[in-house]
DNA sequence: GCCGTTTTCGGCCCGACTGTTTTCAGTCG
C-alpha cells in the first residue's frame, strides 16, 4: 500500500493513536483525535520515506507539529511510543475492540466498563444477558438489544469492514439505475468512498433528488436489495444488504444535488477543508448549499461551489486532503490572472496548480489485450478487434499471454499464425493500427518467454507477474527490475498481481522499480479490471512525481470487459496523472514513435 | 495537538437519526 514501509509503519502508530485516544477522550471529535488524524493524511500525503527526517523537518509536513514529530522519531529511533504504551496499558485490545461494534460508542464504552466492569466481549455479552446495561443512565432495553444484535453480527457488520470495489461499483450502480427510475426522482448518485475510486469501501451512499422524499424512502425500504432497515428518517434511509454491506441513501432538494454530492463524497477531510474556505469568507457550507446568512451562494452543481470558493474543480478521486485544495486555489487563481503576467511571476514555485489531469476521452487505444488465443481468453480475435474499432481507438494492441505461462500461453508457432490473422484484419481498420503483441510472463527471476530475438518480433510487449508472490523485497523487486531493463519490453502489466481483499500483490521496493521505469523508458500500466487497479493509485502518484510514462489497459479478456477504461482512467486521476504522461493518449504517430523506439 | 497577512491563544465542520429524554446526548458519516 502507500508510501515506505516505514512510513506503514508510522501511519499505523498514528492510528492506533487515533484508536486509543478516541477511547480515552470519549470522543472522535476530540481535538487531539482530530490532530492525530490530520497528521497521518500528512504521513499518507508525503509519499518519500520519512524515516531519516529530523523532529525539525517532520514539523514541515502538513499536520504534523512538535509534539507528534517528537512522537514520531520517538517511533522510529525505538520501536514503540511511551503514550502509546500507556493508553494501551489503559486500553489493552480486548478492551479497545469492543469500539468496532456498531452503536457503541466511546462513551458508553467507558460508562459500561466503569459502571458494570465490562473489560472484554465476553463480559459485555454476560452484562447484556444479565440485562444490566438497561440500567445504566442513557442506555434503555432498545439500546441492550440493539448492541446485542450488533455482536452477533460483528464479522458480518462491524466498522472495520470493508468491501472491495469490484464488488460494491456494480451493486452501487444498479441501486442509482433503479432509483433514478423513481417517478419521483430528478437525479441519483453513487458517493462516498466509492466515487472517490478507493480500493475498499466501508459502504455505499447515494444521493437522490427529489421533491417528494417519502416516496424515495418508501422505494428504499422496498428494494429487493434491502435485506435489513437500519434505520429510516423523513430524508435518510439506511439497509443492509444480504452480505451485510451498508447502503445509506439521502434525499435532497433537486437544487441542491450538488452540495449533497459534494458533501456525501468528501473525504471528510477534503470537506473540513472547504468549510474552512467558507468560514473564511463568513459563509456556511454544508449539504444544502453554500450559505451567506440566509443567501444560497451555490448549491446546485459541484463546480458552482468550487468557483465560488475561489477554487478549480476538484475530480473526486483526487478529494483526499493530500494538497489538492490548495492546489486547486492556485489553479483558479491562474485562470483568474490569466494573461497577468506579473500575476503569475509572484507567484510561489511551491504553490503547484492542479495538474492537466488525464480523461477518458483522452484515450486513444487499449495496449493489454486478450483474444481466445489465451486459455483464459473468452471472446474471439474479429470479436475483439471490433469492439475495440466500435470505441474509436486509433491503435490497438493485442497481448495474449506468452508460452511459459501454463495452459493460457501460445508457443512460436501459434503466435505466428496469431500474427498472420492479425494482419489479414488490419485491411478492414484503417482508423486503427492494430499491433501484434504479447503479455511476457515474467519469471520467478526475471527471466522473459522465448528468446530475446523472438521476443523481439512483437511489435508492442506487455510484461507481468503471474506467479511466485511469496519471494522477499528484494528478490521481487530484483525480479521486475531485469524485466524492465529488457530491451524487448514496452511495459510492466499489473505492478503487484493483487486481488483486491482476495490476494496482496507482491512486495517491492517501489523507488528503486519507478527509477529503473524511468531509466529504461518501459511504460507503467494502471490496470483497470477493478479487482486489480494495479499499479494502485498511490503508487501511480510518486510515479509521476518521478515522470514515470503510464499506460491505462483495460487487460480484456472479452468483449464486455472495454469498459474498465473507466476505472483505469479514474485511478490515474487519483494518483494525480496529467494526460501527457501517459502514453495511450498520445496521436497515433507519437505513440508509434514511441513503441517502435524500444525495439 | 495544530495553527496563524485580522491570532503564539483560542479557536478547531456540520447535520440526521435514535433513544431516552421533556430539551438532549450519543453515534455516525
Amino acid at each position: 500500500m502507500p508510501g515506505t514501509g516505514t512510513n506503514q509503519q508510522v501511519i499505523a502508530m498514528l492510528d492506533e493513536l487515533v484508536r486509543l485516544t478516541t477511547l480515552d477522550e470519549e470522543s472522535p471529535q476530540s481535538f487531539k483525535v482530530r490532530a492525530y488524524e490530520k497528521a497521518k493524511l500528512g504521513v499518507e500525503a508525503h509519499g518519500e520515506d520519512i524515516g531519516e527526517l529530523s523532529a525539525a523537518q517532520l514539523t514541515r509536513i502538513d499536520g504534523i507539529g512538535k509534539s507528534t514529530a517528537a512522537k514520531i522519531r520517538e517511533f522510529i529511533d525505538t520501536g514503540t511510543v511511551d503514550k502509546l504504551e500507556r493508553l494501551r496499558a489503559e486500553y489493552p485490545p480486548s478492551f479497545a475492540e469492543l469500539a468496532k461494534i456498531p452503536g457503541l460508542g466511546p462513551k458508553t464504552l467507558k460508562l459500561v466498563r466503569r459502571e458494570l466492569g465490562v473489560e472484554d466481549l465476553d463480559a459485555l455479552r454476560s452484562a447484556i444477558a444479565d440485562e444490566k446495561l438497561r440500567a445504566l443512565k442513557g442506555l434503555g432495553a432498545t439500546r441492550e438489544a440493539k448492541i446485542a444484535k450488533a455482536i452477533e453480527r460483528l464479522g458480518l457488520t462491524g466498522k472495520d469492514r470493508r468491501t472491495p470495489i469490484a464488488e460494491a461499483l456494480p451493486l452501487a450502480r444498479r441501486l442509482v439505475a433503479d432509483l433514478e427510475a423513481v417517478p419521483a426522482a430528478t437525479q441519483a448518485a453513487y458517493c462516498g468512498s466509492l466515487r472517490r475510486m478507493a480500493e475498499t469501501i466501508g459502504d455505499i451512499d447515494i444521493t437522490v433528488a427529489s421533491d417528494d422524499p417519502p416516496s424515495i424512502m418508501a422505494a428504499v425500504v422496498h428494494h429487493p436489495e434491502a435485506t435489513e432497515i437500519v434505520l429510516t428518517g423523513d430524508t435518510k434511509t439506511s439497509f443492509l444488504t444480504s452480505t451485510g454491506l451498508q447502503v445509506d441513501v439521502r434525499v435532497v432538494e433537486p437544487d441542491q444535488f450538488g452540495a449533497a454530492i459534494l458533501y456525501f463524497t468528501g473525504s471528510k477531510a477534503h470537506n473540513i477543508a472547504l468549510r474552512q474556505r467558507a468560514i473564511d469568507r463568513g459563509w456556511l457550507l454544508n449539504e444544502y448549499g453554500l450559505l451567506d446568512g440566509d443567501d444560497v451562494i451555490a448549491s446546485a452543481t459541484e463546480e458552482a461551489i468550487y468557483d465560488a470558493l475561489g477554487l478549480a474543480y476538484v475530480p473526486p478521486p483526487m478529494r483526499e486532503a493530500t494538497g489538492e485544495v490548495p492546489a486547486a486555489a492556485v489553479s483558479a487563481a491562474i485562470a483568474a490572472a490569466a494573461g497577468d503576467r506579473t500575476g503569475e511571476a509572484e507567484r510561489d514555485p511551491d504553490d503547484r496548480p492542479l495538474p492537466d489531469l488525464v480523461e477518458l476521452e483522452h484515450i486513444q487505444g487499449d495496449l493489454h489485450y486478450h483474444t481466445d488465443r489465451s486459455g483464459d481468453g473468452r471472446s474471439p480475435l474479429a470479436d475483439m478487434v471490433a469492439v475495440a474499432a466500435a470505441k474509436g481507438w486509433r491503435y490497438l494492441a493485442i497481448t495474449d499471454h506468452g508460452e511459459d505461462l501454463a495452459i493460457n500461453g501460445s508457443n512460436r508457432e501459434q503466435m505466428l499464425e496469431h500474427r498472420e490473422r492479425i494482419n489479414a484484419l488490419q485491411g478492414d481498420y484503417p482508423e486503427m493500427v492494430i499491433l501484434w503483441g504479447c503479455e511476457l510472463n515474467i519469471g520467478p527471476d526475471g527471466g522473459l518467454d522465448y528468446d530475446d530475438e523472438f521476443r523481439a518480433l512483437f511489435d508492442y510487449t506487455v510484461a507481468s507477474v503471474h506467479s511466485h508472490f511469496d519471494q522477499d523485497q528484494v528478490d521481487q523487486t530484483r525480479r521486475i527490475v531485469r524485466a524492465i531493463e529488457d530491451p524487448t519490453v514496452n511495459s510492466i502489466g499489473h505492478l503487484t498481481g493483487r486481488y483486491i481483499g482476495r490476494r496482496p500483490g507482491i512486495e517491492l521496493d517501489i523507488p528503486t522499480v519507478l527509477d529503473a521505469l524511468v531509466a529504461n523508458d518501459v511504460a507503467l500500466e494502471i490496470n483497470g479490471a477493478l479487482d486489480r487497479l494495479d499499479a494502485a493509485s498511490d503508487v501511480v502518484r510518486r510515479a509521476v512525481d518521478r515522470g514515470v510514462k503510464l499506460v491505462i489497459n483495460t487487460d480484456s479478456h472479452h468483449v464486455s470487459e472495454l469498459g474498465r477504461m473507466e476505472y483505469g482512467v479514474l485511478t490515474a486521476q487519483r494518483g494525480w496523472t496529467p494526460r501527457e504522461l501517459v502514453i495511450n493518449t498520445w496521436s497515433q504517430d507519437d505513440f508509434l514513435r514511441w513503441a517502435r523506439s524500444r525495439t
